[in-house]
DNA sequence: AATTCGTGTCAGAAAATATAACATTGGTTT
DNA sequence: AAACCAATGTTATATTTTCTGACACGAATT
């Protein structure tokens, strides 16, 4: 359901336009558009921004997210948990995360429901 | 929560921009506004307007339930049961209603959480 | 020093929304 | 029947919001 223009989506992040736009086109959303060619996104689509941000804070890249995520239908979310990884792509993102001194993935993995304390 | 554009609340009630307008006119609804005017609204709101709707497809006219929901602190949600009304009240809006061979109260009392509907 | 990444900023265009005025429709009243 | 009024449609014009694209910048990398 794409209910959300971007700028409540900037409240409800605190990310800019400019990130936003630019995660849309690193593939790591896909809001939907409206017929006159402006995004408005879903409730899922602000948990996925959180959860990216979330992931960036953590020293990620975008290209090692967009790899956490990367399935053929299931774009970022939809999917109880992140895909399997294999060892090799395991060991790359942790290597990844080591050099930024972030403890290994935690936060990230509870974001689900943060939009909660949106909405009483 | 002001989060929804005109044009979602069209969508999520099937009025028109010029009904929605009109019902905050005659001070139905307060959709919040944004820095450059443009109104914003809450799941509340849309909640008040198919409640509005409902009534007015009952019969009832904008005066009537605006009568309804006259309260000091009270707009037309934000309280679990519309006001109790008194005698003179309500013999006033049953007798508009029966104009309209309307059923009495019925379903407009029951439209809380319709918009479940759209959030899976 | 040259690149790359994530982001800021600015310009110009297009879309969405705002207000205001006037028109229409249906029922009410005189 | 004529005049009214409430609710809504329609149209015009103004302003805000969002879009894309380009260029800039600082921090890493190479």
């Amino acid at each position: 359901m794409p209910i959300l223009p971007i700028s409540i989506v900037m409240q409800l992040t605190d990310l800019t336009a400019r990130q936003i736009r630019y995660y849309e086109e690193q593939q790591l959303i896909s809001p939907a558009r409206t017929e006159g060619n402006k995004r408005m996104f879903s409730l899922n689509d602000v948990d996925a921004l959180l959860e990216i941000k979330d992931y960036l804070e953590q020293g990620l890249n975008v290209a090692g997210i967009r790899k956490l995520y990367e399935t053929k239908e299931t774009p970022i979310n939809d999917q109880a948990e992140p895909k399997t990884l294999s060892d090799a792509e395991l060991r790359s993102l942790l290597r990844e995360e080591m050099k930024h001194q972030a403890r290994p993935f935690d936060r990230a993995f509870h974001r689900q429901g943060d939009l909660s304390r949106f909405f009483k």
